[in-house]
DNA sequence: GGTCTTGTTGTACGAACGTTCAACAAGACC
DNA sequence: GGTCTTGTTGAACGTTCGTACAACAAGACC
């Protein structure tokens, strides 16, 4: 602590002073750079990275901070999962009951479509945010109140899907079991987003979508053309 | 120790001499014992409870025999994979194997429908299995031993998958690519167990090995009927 | 009964874990 | 410059982790 430290620009008069040993935040700004920092830890370490120690280290705080700002490392887990997968599942339901309200500009067919695209799109289709999806499956199962969270937010986005496919089925008269459907999608994009996680050199995205139509197109019809 | 103990049948003449403190077991048979104790543990509690202290007690030993039977934890891991997944796996495809051998008792049709129901059958379709799979998921990811064994699994699988697809496909005159189909349908398959493994109430194994079917069928033409 | 092999035990060890909390200091306010 | 609030630090604690290893004993053999 004699020393002058790397980072003196700070210092404006008194020469002796030395530099600020940490910033202050606002607990909500610190909240969430911690978030980031553990959903980092997950993505590169799987849950086995998921320590207090390494979190801090990603995020660059002490020790303490963690459960200064949580309850406890489970409950930023919670919180992890909330801001990651929640928030972005939640993201694509939302843009997808706006296109079924708005059904001048988007018909059925075309909001169908564009709620399969979102699911391989890079911004979810991507190696780091399976890593996240991954662990925490593996966490859900065994952790009651992840395993809640994960339930309502699955529940929501199957029943979005299956009015989306319903809303495509029933003008063109097909007989369709929608929330079997997209039950089945749902299980599909999990699977082709693990087998993908697992091995790269399985599928491509590109693949992937193509499946993801395939099936959804064998019970309604065409979705990507016209 | 000065205690009489709770199972004192074992001794025979001398009165004074106290029961054997352990049995001692072959190698193999102890490393299986170890193996099955892991499994469980990994079964009920997932990668959290893969610890020694767990699976000694759970196997009823000391905490110093893993690190004698095995070269570390890790290694017991990927002893608990080939033993309960690659073995199951590789069982269905020597059994796959073996029917499409035998094609006078096994035509095609039923040789790849018996492959499709394997996969759903109690054996599998279970939510202690599951467990041990998702517990494995998230590891391989991370591991790459474990990683090389999954994906000389996968490979396997899809490839004897891909050619009892193909053994249906050709003589119909079906233009299919069996390759990518029997990715999809893999997928498909872990994604409907992870459903069921993360909320039962989602999907049965009845309506699971229904989806199986529908994907294949949607492709190849009828499996299940005549 | 004595000896030998080797599977098994249980302690010891250092590292890492999650949590707690008294002390500290950054930055706003006066 | 002084005061106050509160976000932050870092040491301390007890627990659990994986591993190593000397001592032990079960059971085969003679």
């Amino acid at each position: 602590m004699t020393e002058a430290g790397s980072a003196p620009e700070k210092r404006k008069r008194g020469a002796k002073k030395s530099p600020p040993r940490f910033s202050r935040e606002q607990a909500d700004v610190r909240r969430s750079m911690l978030i980031e920092a553990a959903t980092r830890c997950l993505s590169v370490g799987g849950i086995g990275a998921f320590t207090i120690d390494r979190i801090c280290r990603e995020a660059g705080v002490s020790r303490g901070l963690i459960n200064h700002h949580f309850e406890s490392l489970d409950g930023l887990l919670v919180e992890v999962y909330k801001s990651s997968l929640y928030a972005s599942v939640n993201n694509q339901i939302a843009e997808a009951k706006r296109r079924r309200a708005e059904a001048s500009d988007w018909p059925p067919e075309a909001s169908l479509a564009a709620l399969v695209r979102s699911n391989f799109s890079p911004d979810y289709f991507s190696r780091e945010n399976l890593l996240i999806w991954l662990s925490l499956w593996g966490e859900i199962a065994v952790n009651p109140r992840l395993q809640a969270a994960h339930r309502e937010l699955y529940d929501a986005y199957r029943a979005e899907l299956a009015e989306d496919i319903a809303a495509v089925a029933i003008p063109r008269l097909r007989q369709v079991d929608a929330p079997s459907l997209a039950r089945n999608f749902i299980a599909l994009v999990d699977g082709l987003w693990l087998e993908w996680c697992l091995d790269e050199s399985v599928v491509t995205p590109q693949a992937a979508e193509a499946a993801g139509f395939e099936m959804l197109e064998a019970q309604v019809g065409p979705l990507r053309d016209g």
